[in-house]
DNA sequence: TCTGGGGTCCTAGGACCC
DNA sequence: TCTGGGGTCCTAGGACCC
């Protein structure tokens, strides 16, 4: 018999699951990674759940209470996690015809005309799962059904129940599941849908599906709701986009078909100086440019952002915007930064404190295939600055991410930068890790 | 003192064109 | 009382994801 059926492997507290990797003193106690800047919990382990820490609760504010129960923290560390996230992806595509890299700690498998019986692909489940395991050290879960959002469903119910492999096969398993699943913890509905739908009496996934297409349509956005409602019925209609493998180190959401690349960061302490914002800026204008560089593409538009303190009562926009428009489409560093500081000039008021800011590369195309600019006969870059630009990102990467840059950014530890007090060291990645290894 | 960051898709409305 | 209609491009805003 052949099934139509997708798997969607996804690691357990991923972040968490990485740093236990290289410090396994961790497993089987609390553990807590913290978001960029120190900021707010983004990885708990099971114990740290247990122990009633929050998804996104300020470190701040869950300090001493962490302290107390004596739970590790770690600030994020996405040179590692990406590191690893491509070893698990290593191994699953050698489970499956084509995978699809959904974020950095999950992955749909296409498990489409496999000529198998039901029973055999709950083992090819498990036994993926166990060379993942044996492979990286990531634990994680597989949810196997009929079309990616059901794939998504039977995932999370795996990670309820002892097996942590769940497949979803028949009509009546699909229902027992859609009854077991609340109508806010299905994949495409958010906090606002879920209350919206709650307000109606529609409690559970199974509730959902039990309503007619033009109701969900109506209720859920229209297109998106009556695809919800087709893939909760085992109807596949959410496109497959497999991947290719990617070299990136920071969360991505993989394929030839981005419309963007930002980098955004909040200060480590405000900032008012059009003097260190312009380092800052400069430095995250080098950043979009080698994540263009490295997925072969060049930017039209360049957007800077500007944010003030978001959480402060007042009229004003916390965050101002300015787009400065390239006539060429480039992923040139010194061109990008430039017109990054156009638009910070713009933007910068004297006396405003700032604490955050962002470059953000838009209008994107595939780089050296732009439009010659016709009236002035321009290539978009004359051969020596391309070559620069390669040694430049290959001196980076080989050697850190700060060996190399331009004068316009900044100095070791500037003001500007973010708070990371409890960074693991960069294991997988470090040159001079690598080489105290030795 | 201290609250992340990087993406996606869809819709509505205005400007503009023929 | 009539004051077109359809297509396209752009932006803003709302919803979602991890």
């Amino acid at each position: 018999m052949t099934l139509t059926m997708y798997a969607l492997v996804d690691c357990n507290n991923f972040y968490v699951s990485c740093e236990r990797v290289f410090a396994p003193q961790w497993q089987g106690r609390p553990v807590v990674v913290l978001s960029n800047n120190d900021g707010c919990l983004i990885s708990r382990s099971d114990e740290a759940k247990v122990l009633g820490f929050k998804m996104g609760e300020p470190y701040h504010q869950v300090r001493p209470l962490l302290e107390l129960s004596q739970v590790k923290v770690f600030s994020s560390n996405y040179a590692l996690y990406g590191d690893m996230s491509r070893r698990v992806v290593q191994v699953l595509s050698e489970f499956a015809a084509g995978v699809e890299v959904y974020s950095i700690d999950e992955a749909f498998l296409d498990f489409r005309g496999m000529n198998w019986l039901a029973p055999d692909l709950q083992r090819y489940g498990e036994q993926l799962r166990e060379r993942v395991w044996r492979a990286t050290g990531i634990p994680t879960c597989v949810g196997i059904a009929p079309t990616k959002t059901l794939a998504k469903l039977a995932n999370r119910l795996a990670r309820k129940q002892l097996n942590p492999v769940k497949m979803l096969n028949s009509k009546a398993e699909c229902q027992a599941a859609l009854a077991q699943t609340l109508v806010g913890d299905v994949w495409g509905i958010g906090r606002r849908y879920a209350r919206k739908l709650r307000e109606q009496g529609i409690m559970t996934a199974a509730d959902l599906a039990a309503q007619p297409e033009s109701w969900v349509r109506r209720y859920l956005g229209g297109v998106v709701g009556g695809r919800l409602w087709r893939e909760l019925h085992g109807q596949p209609c959410l496109e497959w986009n497999p991947s290719e493998h990617e070299d990136d180190d920071e969360h991505l959401t993989p394929g030839i078909g981005r419309h963007s690349v930002t980098h955004t960061r909040s200060f480590g302490c405000p900032q008012q100086e059009l003097a260190a914002l312009s380092e800052a800026v400069a430095t995250f204008a080098a950043r979009t440019a080698e994540k263009l560089r490295r997925h072969g593409l060049a930017a039209h538009l360049v957007t800077v952002l500007l944010g003030t303190d978001r959480y402060a009562p007042g009229i004003e926009p916390a965050t101002r915007t300015a787009v400065v428009h390239l006539p060429i489409a480039t992923h040139d560093t010194p061109l990008l930064t430039q017109a990054a500081l156009r638009g910070l000039r713009q933007l910068h008021r004297p006396g405003v404190a700032y604490h955050r800011a962002g470059v953000l590369l838009s209008g994107l195309e595939t780089a050296g295939q732009g439009q010659l600019d016709l009236f002035t006969s321009l290539a978009p870059l004359p051969p020596a600055r391309l070559q620069l630009m390669t040694v430049l990102d290959r001196l980076n990467n080989q050697f850190g991410r700060h060996t190399v840059r331009l004068a316009a950014a900044a100095g070791p530890n500037p003001g500007w930068a973010g708070r990371r007090a409890y960074q693991s060291p960069a294991y997988t990645t470090d040159w001079e890790n690598l080489w105290q290894l030795k």
